[in-house]
DNA sequence: GATGAATGAGACTTCATTCAT
DNA sequence: TATGAATGAAGTCTCATTCAT
């Protein structure tokens, strides 16, 4: 396997001037990744696309992987929020509600821009972010093993461990399979039932 | 997107020295991919690995994407191969103990090399021959919808079609996880069980 | 060959805040030469260890070059302050003894910090500034050809001007290796010693 | 200090084609430093030059810094070959004869092309070959002390290896500022004389 | 005067691919 | 067919320098 190249961002921009330069170089990435894929997204290519020069760049991004990752953090960044968000909108005691709720969240999000999390998805293994990714996930799974724990009273699996690990890993890949190969899933509300149906179904006695 | 190479061999070895190149650098291949990653799979490295000059690869793959089509094409290969030896060899009354078999099946194959089939599933959006494993990928759904509509009298999910696709990708979604994440599970035999568990429990009333 | 860009600094500071930033400036462009080296020495790097901007560098220094110039200036500077210091410190009619004593101050000046002179000396050919190291060295080889002449009653030589060259160059080749090979010899006296009884042999009959 | 990247040629030419094309490259490695300068000596430069790619010289040479040590081997190795060709045929005996046609064969080598060796010199302190300089200085080091404390019944230093060094850095020392300075006394005949007087006046009671 | 974000030419280097032997 | 030297487009990244604030 290759090292792994540092991946955090250079520096933080302290000015309006500068932040408002990252939020470019960043929007701009997702254009180019979505639209042109990632083997034509070269540093100068972001970089013309975001109006600034390549050193601009690489003022912030100590190299292409490190932009990558940026990108991956933000979506990171986004599906936690965006399930935070869904699960405090819902009633608790609904555990089958607020489960379809969140897969219809995470299913919007990528909805929005299936060509770019094609992209994306295929590059998150590539990314030296992936133990960032990795922690998310695993705290994702314990909040599932614990709500699988708590919230339910028939509970079918013994190995909490390994279900909480099946259920996440099974809406992502189902997730990914939808945005590589039928995008059209994405926004069919039959589709969110179906994964909610196949989680709790697999959950429960 | 970028325009699609040709992903064919450039043509078919007859004579059985070259059957044996073409095998030697198929093997140099899936070692380096598996022990150095993508990034360090070079076409030179390949030849090298393989003990012959990168002038005999061309020979035979008329671009290094075909190189890696090749050897995803033989990954299809043999899992058709396995779930079908598979298939044949248990009972098609007992369609549970048949879903177990299959799943154990694919997570034997994976697990005889996860470094590798990691690096491969990494590389299997990004290839050409994306066409073909949709195929692929389609014929499975199809047979799947089909054992679904005939063997089970008891079928839940309404919309065979989209019932076929989540079980399909939702297994090759979580073998992906595991390869990518938690490769010692691939071994572990509480992992099918509950693979299958989450197939049938999806597909039953 | 490159053209010449300009060398000389920008604007002579008459300010106290001003020479204090200029002083600041060569400090800590002598320390990263020295420490880092001169491929480490950006201006970038040269402002952020100085604690300014790199604007307020381009301030009093129209480009890189001329920094390093600079600080080539300032070591002219120092050798010939410390050898007229020296020898007006000696009897003019002890040539031995005033020829090891400046000797002595030479070496002492570059053992105070040998790693900058090493990177120093080996810029000195590059940097602009070459006109002016000539220059002095032409005087200084003035001076010596002048000492020659009248001080001493015996002289060997008959070309002087190239007997002056050849002593002048003959101690700054030797400083030059030792900073560059065996530093430790800076501060050994047995080497001013041998060094002064090179000249003195060389001229005397 | 920089970390020292490797160094060594990348593969040793088997074919004849190939020989040829190292040749070539160094021929125009030589040609360039030598008549544009080192900062003008791009990688892509030379290949130019040569009449190249820059992948042949990239097939050589592992990056720049290795081109120019090549060129320093090569100087190093003529100097080595020079000295030993001139000291064989001389009379032993005559120890200022010997010494004298050796200081004239290499004022005489860099004669041949003072700018040339004006820009290696310069470069040669920044070249990881450093190492390889200084063996072989020490090499000639120890070999004149061996002649000094041999050849001569009159030696006046008491310390062999101060006087070997002090020899071996004056003469390279002068050269060097010759190449850098004086070219024209490099083909003075009176040069070597002096030289060669200030080497044997210093070793002699 | 000071700041530091922005610039962009250009250097180095890689590697898929070709082709003369 | 095999070989492997040669090719060269293209990508990554640096850093001296500028200029708006």
């Amino acid at each position: 396997m290759a090292g792994k190249p540092r991946t955090a961002p250079r520096k933080k921009p302290r000015q309006s001037r500068s932040r408002t330069t990252v939020g470019v170089i960043l929007q701009a990435a997702t254009k180019v990744l979505g639209q042109e894929g990632i083997d034509r997204m070269t540093t100068n290519r972001v970089a013309e696309v975001a109006g600034v020069s390549v050193g601009s760049v690489y003022q912030y991004f100590p190299n292409k992987e490190s932009m990558v990752a940026a990108l991956a953090e933000r979506h990171i960044q986004e599906m936690v929020a965006t399930v935070g968000t869904t699960l405090r909108a819902t009633n608790p005691s609904d555990v089958f509600g607020s489960a379809r709720r969140v897969v219809q969240a995470i299913l919007r999000v990528h909805a929005a821009d299936p060509a770019f999390h094609r992209e994306l998805n295929a590059e998150l293994s590539r990314v030296a972010i992936l133990e960032r990714i990795r922690e998310t996930e695993s705290r994702l799974t314990d909040l599932i093993r614990t709500v699988i724990g708590t919230k339910f009273g028939n509970v079918r699996p013994e190995n909490l461990d390994l279900a909480a690990f099946l259920l996440v890993h099974m809406v992502i890949g189902l997730i990914h399979a939808a945005v590589a190969h039928r995008p059209e899933l994405l926004t069919d509300p039959e589709v969110a039932d179906e994964i909610t149906e196949m989680a709790m179904r697999y959950v429960l006695v």
